[in-house]
DNA sequence: CTGAAAGCGCTTACAG
DNA sequence: CTGAAAGCGCTTACAG
């Protein structure tokens, strides 16, 4: 017979001279062992370097120790962030992260159709994801516990974490209306394949009320596909119109990354000649000094890790159903009252 | 939430009153069912929406269907992007990523001890971090094959993927040395827990080498924490010295985008009065019109996603046991000849 | 408190 | 080609 590599519950048990019934509810903190015995397990473990095998625990009713998380790609900063503070959480209590990316709506029909993560996580916590009636009870189907980090507010009771992007939008443009702007165009992102994401409709909203509420009615509006060649794209469209706006708010800190670039490069003064603000308060708006309003990224990662955590304790967890986080004006050199 | 349906293997023998057996090797594509048998399977399968448990597939079978993929962090475009390329092969092939951080020592030493991932995966890719000789040891006892991006060659016949960051080195030195500068410093960037990283000794070595090749026995070099503060910090001090140099090498575009930051508020022109150089080709390093040598970082996690996979599989894999990805000179607004 | 035993849903020799 | 049966490594009633 060839050796077995990997050490089972029945080592330990053999090692304690106790039974596999014992080892398992001593390592589950389960009541039902005797302090002694339980410490006797416990360090034979530990010696052992005991590991639970996550498939037999699943097939046998208990849990996987794994959590899906479920973001539209990775090499993005905001999603980067957000796991990263999913991440901290998971390490300090040994859940395991398993990952899921889904980049374009192809991907998400197929997960969503596949389930691919059925049977395999006890939790999961999904980004940004818009999702329709259909995918929403397909997510149901899965049997465990999800927790949305953005996107649309989920019509059940399924618990919610992120910021009012509305509002978030409100305040860049409350701050240039303020300072005395009133010619503001914006520069909005849209997905190349049509999908609807909360977080850009909630933004153009924001603009729009405070705009009607300032007294303009129609404001300038450029449309162009996300990222910082798109904010550029979009800048390069307003410089060429007649009339340049006196401020401009971008729909994120990419895009207006992109929208001071393409100023940079016509030599158009900021904040001289043209104010501009983004949304996020990204790494590099430090760096380019631009003006946004910051939202907290890393902590809405963390906080739908404790939400999903608590949602596998026993008691079904106390996390609040919604969790909206503040976000905050952040000023820096790229806005200034016009000239 | 809605219970899982529970169509098992039993049903879909039943439904066609053959044996779990034969519904097994029906269901695998396995040889040894007659096409009648295995039609009348198939097609109750289908009827009955039957998915395999994987739980009890891997019970029996031994794989788990997963692989480990271990980044010191998530929030750094490096680590992300790398993690982009791999889930791009992984998604491919439906093989799950569980993702592992190890942030600091601590973190890495608890790794490698209590070995987390033991049991849990087929494989792992372990990216950057640094490995002792009973780290490695530890790190084959997973019983699994293992593949390093990036860090110090493993001894072994581990299989490696990375750059060449000595010849990086070089080739933004012997940039900055072929259009005429020779007073030229290295801001580098260390470890604040003194751990050796691969990378960062060999763009050191990459440096010096240079130097002495042209001539400069003892070059300016002034050492930093890691990242953009970092580089602020490092160009602080070499501006507060007696002389300037004509052009700083930067260890990473993170560091040049720092120096540059406070050349910008010190008014110091880039690159008339000074040039700046770094290595990764960020996104943020367009932006900002930084000259660098830009290396792939998505398709070495692509690499290393394939290299794993084939190793997987029955016949070993193919894979050379070492790849090194060519790296490449940008050059753009920041550097020039001397004035 | 503790253990023997019955599964969980599969895969895989081993027989027929 | 086909099936009965022995696991894979756990969890969980059920007894003692």
């Amino acid at each position: 017979m060839i050796p077995r590599q990997t050490v089972n519950m029945t080592d330990v048990a053999q090692r304690c001279g106790v039974s596999i019934a014992s080892v398992s509810r001593a390592l589950r903190g389960e009541p039902g062992v005797s302090p002694a015995t339980r410490d006797r397990i416990m360090s034979a473990a530990r010696e052992l370097a005991y590991v639970v095998s996550p498939e037999a625990s699943r097939l046998s009713g208990g849990s996987t120790g794994r959590v899906g998380v479920v973001v539209p790609r990775i090499d993005a900063w905001f999603y980067a962030t957000v796991l990263a503070g999913v991440a901290d959480e998971f390490d300090a209590v040994g859940v395991d992260l398993v990952l899921c990316t889904l980049p374009d709506s192809s991907a998400r029909h197929r997960f969503f159709e596949a389930l691919p993560l059925r049977r395999k996580v006890d939790a999961v916590i999904i980004v940004s994801v818009p999702l329709s009636a259909r995918e929403r009870t397909r997510l149901d189907q899965l049997g465990v516990p999800t927790v949305q980090v953005g996107g649309h507010h989920p019509p059940g009771r399924r618990p919610w974490i992120g910021i009012d992007d509305e509002l978030a939008a409100s305040q860049a443009v409350g701050h240039l209306l303020r300072i005395g702007h009133r010619d503001i165009a914006m520069i909005q992102a849209v997905d190349h394949e049509g999908t609807a994401w909360a977080a850009d409709e909630a933004r153009i909203r924001g603009f729009h009320d405070q705009m009607t509420a300032a007294g303009v009615a129609e404001p300038t509006v450029v449309r162009v596909p996300w990222g910082i060649d798109g904010g550029a794209h979009g800048m390069e469209t307003l410089l060429s119109r007649s009339r340049l706006p006196s401020a401009v708010f971008c729909h994120s800190d990419e895009i207006a990354l992109g929208a001071l670039r393409t100023l940079r490069k016509a030599g158009v003064g900021v904040p001289q000649q043209i104010s501009v603000i983004g949304v996020d308060d990204h790494p590099s708006a430090e760096l380019s000094e631009l003006t946004t309003v910051a939202q907290p990224v890393r902590e809405q990662g963390r906080l739908a890790a404790v939400s999903v955590l608590g949602a596998l304790q026993d008691d079904g967890g106390v996390m609040p159903a919604r969790t909206t986080l503040p976000t905050r004006l952040v000023i820096r050199n790229s806005t200034a009252p016009p000239h």
